[in-house]
DNA sequence: CATGGGTATATGAAATTTCATATACTAGCC
DNA sequence: GGCTAGTATATGAAATTTCATATACCCATG
């Protein structure tokens, strides 16, 4: 294994340099790589992990309309009408429209789409057990607790009554 | 504002459902939105925030390769070499190779490049200390513990010795 | 020191994402 | 009711990302 004798480089040795103590970047870095561990799963369901996340976030939903489902699984707008309707193609989810306001489209998962992520969600609380164990139940819950009240203070800000599909850029 | 007679949508009432529980959804809201709450900053700034991701990587660096970036800024290799290709264009990074492995490029940031993102690196600070307020120094420091406890658990897991950067799917 | 297997980066073609804008609709106002 | 402003989603063209693979190089081994 070659010696790198010019630089320290690579997230081990991020010491010292502004990252290091960074917290979006350490949030995004352990985002990243949690995600990532759970792909393999993903992948061999068949579903690329914007898939997943679509479809994980219309399980146990009675519809959600794109701009909810922008919010929940991190897209813009434009990619996720497309990706839906590539669900569509695949009979993974329905799109209809809404009684209430005629512009919203309600998207729900269909029986199919069910079938597809049954296992998966079962196998990602599974993980999240695993990746949790060694902080102890307290820590675990403080973590995803610190993690809510970020959102709660951070999600679309300032941007009460505005589009916000549209904010998600 | 009208009322949804329909469903509970959105990221406010993912209650009872599999993702209001899910440390990954959690992480990646939080990720995103503090993240992109810093957006306008560095819009401002003329970048576009896979730019910048790769300009703070090399923010006191005497240089990164390719591989070393992706994992820094969590890009794919060739959508790094890409941008980075960019970069060089607009003359913010210079890229030569290494001296011991002719194979590695190595990625450094210019005067221009410093130019620009030296605001924002202070600017950024702020902002995380701003984010990091509410919660005070004890929790605040603990929570980055934690996450760079889970990076070094779970970044780039089983992957020893194999191409890391390839590993970034 | 030639050979084979593995690593680091580059690159073309295909797929996706993004931006800008179009379309269809709602809501408040006169 | 018709108008104006604003919201929700769709869509085309352009930009970017991705996959697959090519290229150049390193290293161990015979």
């Amino acid at each position: 294994m070659a010696e790198n004798h010019e630089v320290q480089s690579s997230v081990e040795s991020a010491r010292d340099r502004f990252l290091d103590e960074y917290l979006p970047y350490w949030l995004s870095q352990a985002s990243y790589w949690i995600s990532r561990e759970f792909q393999c799963e993903v992948a061999r369901a068949g579903l690329t992990f914007a898939e997943w996340r679509v479809l994980a976030s219309l399980h146990g939903s009675s519809g959600e309309t794109i701009g909810a489902l922008c919010r929940l699984a991190l897209m813009k707008q434009p990619t996720l009408s497309k990706l839906v309707q590539r669900l569509q193609a695949e009979d993974l989810v329905a799109r209809r429209s809404t009684k209430g306001d005629r512009r919203q489209t309600l998207v729900t998962i269909t029986d199919k789409g069910q079938a597809r992520i049954g296992a998966l969600v079962t196998q990602a609380q599974a993980h999240q057990r695993e990746v949790l164990r060694p902080f102890g139940e307290d820590n675990a819950r403080e973590l995803v607790r610190i993690l809510k009240e970020l959102v709660r203070e951070h999600g679309h800000a300032g941007l009460v009554g505005s589009n916000l599909a549209d904010s998600l850029e």
